[in-house]
DNA sequence: TAGATTGTTAATCGATTAACAATC
DNA sequence: TAGATTGTTAATCGATTAACAATC
């Protein structure tokens, strides 16, 4: 079932999902294929075609429960998981990411914040305890942390990065603005360049203003 | 010459960008695209098609100049233009974008902050004052800034935005975890959702691991 | 000149859209 | 039953890859 989606179709699934959300703080109960490529800017054929990579959620003459299709779609991303997440950074960035992102609703667990600084080592940061990296190693394999948060320096993220992979992380959520030279069989990588998406915008307004 | 050109390339040019820089810090004066394509996990065709968008940059029988094409993807993006910005909402998130983001290197002149909360507004932030959204207007009337950043609660950026719209706001670097309900013929919107690249990062993990 | 590598056209591949039979 | 809308197959579109003539 799962098989070979395309990570096009992937990326769609998280909006789908907090539209889904919103129709439901809405009181919508059901919803057509139709109605919802009209609010969301996505074509009823590329809809139905994005839920039934996953199976027939919808009931034709009707079309999809909104309660119904928001949880399938919930699960196929797997909001109830609850990886075990370390965040390596505790930078302002690192920082905002402890404090903004509910992890939680997200199918995973922040567990631990590691920083080399001594003035925010022993700290509460999004209310779990900030621990020297040097701690790191014994943390991971005790606790074994399934996803890693990467908040530092461009300079150290490919080494620590190494680093976590041989501890048994599985995945990285990659915020330092450069690429981790990894065998992308070794570890799945979700990058957030900001610098790039920043220069992307730059280029889009150029062009949008001639 | 810049006509048409697919966000698909355009996203590519901030990589290539950087790749470059890398590869003038270590003194590689030329690179052909087939070696380019091996570091950077293009096809050699990919990248001589990418480059040939705007214009032919490379020479027959010898590659591409280091140097000069980074200059010249640097042109494409814009990384001279210092449009002004402001960053509305300095949460934890924006609080980091300020001190995190070098916007001078990406075509971009942070030249203000903006926030409700009495305790941090009059601060420095980033080398910046902060003032209290109120002002928001008067200072855009005045200073007519082409992008703003958008690190503000959900419920709160789609009103903001539309009075950014309204005040001659280009472009939205919209941080906050929704999307932004506007015209997209009135502005450009790079979003950057995190929740759905933390949650694409659950699915991807899940798949990988069966 | 011979070798290398671009610029560019043609072929392929994948993703999106259209169409329609199935069925609620 | 008739109307609506899905699930799914076929057609189209766009992006990537392959091929090769041009040329440094």
């Amino acid at each position: 079932m799962r098989e070979g989606i395309s990570l096009a179709v992937v990326r769609r699934l998280p909006r789908y999902y907090r539209f889904l959300r919103e129709l439901m703080a809405n009181d919508v109960t059901k919803i057509s294929s139709k109605e919802l490529g009209v609010r969301m800017g996505y074509s009823a054929s590329q809809i139905r075609q994005d839920f039934n990579c996953f199976g027939g959620f919808g009931q034709q003459g009707y079309g999809y429960n909104v309660d119904y299709l928001y949880n399938e779609i919930g699960k196929i991303l797997g909001v109830e998981k609850k990886y075990k997440a370390v965040i390596v950074g505790v930078g302002n960035l690192g920082h905002a990411i402890a404090g903004h992102i509910n992890f939680e609703k997200r199918g995973f667990r922040l567990i631990g914040l590691f920083d080399i600084r001594q003035d925010i080592v022993g700290q509460e940061v999004g209310g779990k305890p900030v621990m020297h990296m040097d701690e790191l190693e014994a943390f991971c394999r005790k606790n074994k942390p399934t996803v890693a948060v990467l908040t530092l320096p461009r300079d150290e993220a490919g080494a620590v990065a190494k680093q976590l992979i041989e501890l048994g992380i599985k995945g990285l959520w990659n915020f330092s603005n450069g690429d981790l030279e990894l065998e992308s069989d070794e570890v799945i990588i979700e990058n957030m360049h900001l610098g790039d998406s920043l220069m992307t915008l730059c280029y889009r307004i150029t062009d949008s203003i001639e």
